[in-house]
DNA sequence: TATTGTTATACTCTATAACTATA
DNA sequence: TATAGTTATAGAGTATAACAATA
């Protein structure tokens, strides 16, 4: 996540009543929140050198071993050229594997090491713990309810089923448009 | 928020049960959801050329007249030198207004003009319409359900109390150890 | 000497296009 | 001709450091 400032904006000091302005949003509260967890998370694998993007990676991988860097680019919903770099890191540290396609050799099947099984159950414990911090505020049917409140609204906007949220329908590599209009930013003239 | 890939991964291809892989936790529905929210509202200003950081400094501003950069910069968790060019950006355009500090002739107070106050009402209207997007799968009380628990979360992460999660405590500006230890990324030699 | 706003610079992540080797 | 992987390159966003004006 590129953690972008401000979701919606941000409720700035407190006043009275618990629910003051930007945060009464489910939205806000889903860019904040998604924005803290993902850099706790950061901050608990760089000591590991390693970064989410490496766990997704993996967990995916794990998930569904044989798979090509191009699947693999659709199931994460990140361009193929950006596959490359990161397989490189899995691999280069013996944590995944690239092996030829026999049946198309243009494309590799990637696997998961067994060192890269181990590194993956640390990093699910470690996954876990991060869980168990966050939600430290709320009893335990509350985080079932939590849990499946996101699960319905995730499916509900086509989270669920593999497509991840960089992938729009229909794009599902190059030659699509990802060139939307930009947004002009007024660059300073003088002062 | 640059939306980065993996929050924690990816739940892809959904087998039998409801709460598969990845997204039987937390943190990563959070992270998906909040990355898939942040998008689309970006989307939907886009035909306007506004980013999700300019309704965030606006509303922030709207709240809170009279404040100087410095002070927008620690409420909204972004650099003081990331300000001046969102602030150009709503001046340029008339929604805000930049006062030399009578007080501090170093710094200025910044205003919401009456067009950008039209204009953030327009965008808070753009908001709700987004938030209803996203709630169509709940009923009226499992809305306000889950609203109210991701706020209790929010705040016993230190989050609803004007802090952002770009601003780790202790960290107000420079001077701070803004540089994290960096992720070494394997680089390719060869093939 | 410290702070506000500013600029210039570097670094990260992502997107695009072109290339290769296969198909 | 199209596709898998790769590379180089350009863009957006953010962080760092240095500077002028002011405190």
């Amino acid at each position: 996540m590129a953690p972008d400032t401000g979701g919606h904006g941000d409720p700035t000091r407190m006043r009275a009543a618990p629910a003051r302005g930007l945060s009464r949003r489910a939205s806000f509260l889903l860019v904040q929140l998604g924005t803290h967890r993902h850099r706790r998370f950061a901050e608990r694998l760089a000591p590991l050198d390693l970064h989410p993007r490496h766990f997704g990676m993996l967990s995916q991988l794990a998930e569904n071993e044989g798979q090509s860097q191009q699947a693999l680019s659709s199931a994460l919903g990140i361009h193929r050229s950006a596959v490359v770099a990161l397989v490189d890191d899995l691999e280069h540290r013996g944590l995944a594997e690239r092996r030829r396609d026999p049946a198309d050799r243009r494309a590799y099947t990637l696997y998961v090491s067994p060192v890269g099984r181990e590194l993956l159950a640390e990093l699910d414990r470690a996954a876990d713990e991060d869980e168990a911090e966050l939600l430290t505020a709320l009893d335990v049917s509350e985080r079932s309810k939590l849990i499946s409140l996101l699960q319905r609204v995730a499916e509900s906007q086509g989270l669920t089923a593999g497509v991840h949220p960089n992938l729009k329908p229909g794009e599902g590599d190059d030659h699509t448009t990802h060139g939307k209009p930009r947004h002009a930013r007024t660059r300073r003239t003088s002062r």
